[in-house]
DNA sequence: CGGACAAGCTGA
DNA sequence: CAGCTTGTCCGG
């Protein structure tokens, strides 16, 4: 008895199957083969079983080479099918990251979901829950463990960084919980607790019993390369399918996280947030340096503490525009027109509004500009000339050592530094006066990450310092009170409003063959504008504008980025 | 995607 | 007309 199966190959571009004969191999859906592929020999997933074989020539069809082991259980086979159409992307990229490295044939056997060694203290109720960032969320997956382990399948945890899910799963281990992390076979075996980064969204856990997603609104859990996908909205539909309850933390509950049911505020939000310094530095001396005055003070005071690392100086490489700022009062070059940060044109200044102007400071009319960005090289040599100390230099490249106890660097220094005495945010403007509403949320996020380094302000004496060249922004207001209401409910609106995502389907186009899916876009009905490196399509809902992506032909010539957020 | 094969261009 | 580039087609 001779099966068919329909193989889907790695060959990205190639959507549809290619039946072949099983040729005598056990074969399942999800199973990774090998088959010939005209003069080629390719890998490929089962994605059907006793295909019916073709009626003219039924011995035309070849057999599977070999057969690779196991792949994706059916129900994430699925899921990678749907997050191919959901981000206008391959199917078989998203089975690739469903699939082990090397192959498995056998599964371990799971254990039973015993209780946790020590029981949660408090209930969470499912949904998205805004935490401060020293709150420890710990508590919150241990109720989940202990709310779902009667369902049957695994409870799926996912953070944004390696090193915290490591020092997750091994203190889940402690309290005696049975945790997969970064073992294919396990998660595939139906392990009570999966723990992962991003691509755990594709954990091949054949049921899911619930999820938690911690961090959320962190960049980290969104594929920012193409294709474009964030594991929020993939653990959403996954627990949807499953029926299974999800809790989502998140420093800043974004539209796209948060449901028609809101979101709850942790009891010590306002506790919990380190406390934040602002430091003004418009009316201050163009030649005081890099760190404000009250900050080298700061980290004085620090150096005599004990923290190993005393003081952090945070700077954010955002975009590849350069602010400018005036030498003689200070006063950042924006445009007096739209108030966004101008950039040095051929002559004169420009902004990403397009309103360009004479060379000149707009606050004295001075004509003497400069440019305030330095890399965090420059920087970390002025930082250790002001405090005459070895100054470590920390990149994603070059994890901190140990060695100084001043560490500038990127947001990568969140990966190696876990405590400091102080933390300096050296520009904020970088953030507030980007042009795109997510910067916004980015520096917010990231002082949250800072916060965890200097701990919550009800300890006292850390702090993050800000310095920035604005006045009254309502994000700096934020995030000294640590109040985000108002924000959180205004960023809602505005995409309630442009039915931004996840109020409506946004996709970007860009690359080369952008401008011909724009046109077969528009032909379909759907809402397409020309912006800042590409078009911008939008339609009333994510699946109209899914559905009218699928049927276009041009658009694997071009870069589509599907937006996220599950309403 | 990547090979196979056909059609077009070049140089001696 | 060999040798090379460029384009189109197709895979079970």
């Amino acid at each position: 008895m001779a099966g068919v199966v329909r193989v889907l190959t790695e060959v990205a571009p190639l959507e549809r199957g290619f039946d072949y004969r099983d040729g005598g191999l056990a074969l399942s859906v999800g199973d990774r083969v090998r088959v010939a592929l005209g003069p080629r020999s390719v890998r490929g997933w089962v994605i059907d079983q006793d295909v019916a074989a073709p009626e003219r020539d039924p011995e035309g069809l070849r057999a599977v080479t070999a057969s690779l082991g196991l792949g994706p259980p059916p129900a994430v086979l699925e899921l990678a099918r749907w997050a191919a159409w959901r981000y206008c992307a391959p199917w078989s990229h998203f089975l690739a990251t469903a699939s082990p490295t090397r192959i498995v044939r056998e599964l371990p056997v799971a254990p039973a979901a015993g209780p946790a060694a020590s029981p949660p203290r408090r209930v969470w109720a499912p949904g998205t829950h805004q935490l401060a960032p020293t709150t420890d969320p710990l508590d919150l997956v241990l109720h989940a463990y202990e709310a779902t382990r009667g369902r049957g399948g695994s409870l799926l945890v996912l953070v944004p960084h390696e090193g915290w899910a490591e020092r997750l799963a091994s203190r889940l281990e402690r309290r005696g919980l049975a945790v997969a992390h970064g073992d294919w076979a396990r998660a595939r075996a139906g392990w009570p607790v999966v723990v992962g980064t991003r691509a755990a969204a594709f954990a091949p856990a054949p049921r899911l019993a619930g999820a938690v997603v911690l961090d959320a609104d962190d960049d980290a859990l969104a594929s920012s390369a193409a294709p474009t996908w964030d594991a929020p909205t993939v653990v959403a539909e996954r627990c949807r399918r499953d029926g299974a309850p999800r809790w989502t933390g998140a420093l800043w509950p974004s539209p796209g996280l948060v449901g028609p049911g809101g979101y709850a505020r942790d009891p010590d939000l306002v506790p919990g947030w380190p406390r934040v310094v602002l430091v003004d530095r418009r009316d201050r001396d163009p030649h005081e340096g890099a760190l404000a005055p009250e900050v080298l003070e700061a980290a004085r005071r620090a150096l005599a503490g004990d923290e190993p690392v005393a003081l952090a100086v945070l700077h954010q490489r955002l975009g590849t525009g350069r602010l400018l700022a005036c030498g003689r009062c200070g006063a950042l070059a924006r445009c007096p027109e739209c108030g966004q940060a101008e950039a040095e044109a051929e002559r004169g200044l420009v902004c990403p509004g397009g309103h360009a102007r004479e060379r000149f400071c707009a606050a004295c009319a001075s004509t003497a500009l400069r440019r305030v960005r330095s890399g965090v090289t420059t920087l970390a040599r002025d930082v250790a000339a002001q405090l005459g100390v070895a100054v470590a230099e920390v990149t994603a490249a070059r994890p901190y050592d140990g060695a100084a106890r001043v560490v500038v660097g990127t947001e990568a220094l969140f990966a190696s530094v876990r405590r400091a005495g102080a933390v300096c945010v050296f520009d904020a403007d970088q953030y507030l006066l980007a042009p795109r509403a997510a910067a916004r949320r980015q520096f917010v996020h990231a002082l949250g990450r800072a916060g965890r380094l200097v701990g919550p302000r009800r300890e006292g004496r850390a702090a993050i310092y800000v310095q920035t060249r604005r006045g009254e922004d309502p994000v700096l207001e934020a995030v000294v009170a640590a109040r985000f209401d108002d924000l959180v409910a205004e960023e809602a609106a505005e995409a309630a409003l442009l039915r931004l995502s996840p109020f409506g389907g946004e996709a970007r186009l860009s690359g080369e063959g952008a401008a011909e899916l724009a046109a077969e876009l528009a032909a379909r009905g759907v809402d397409v504008r020309e912006g800042a490196g590409g078009f911008v399509a939008r339609a009333p809902d994510v699946a109209t504008l899914c559905d009218a992506l699928a049927a276009c032909a041009s658009r694997r010539r071009c870069r589509v980025a599907v937006a996220g957020g599950d309403g």
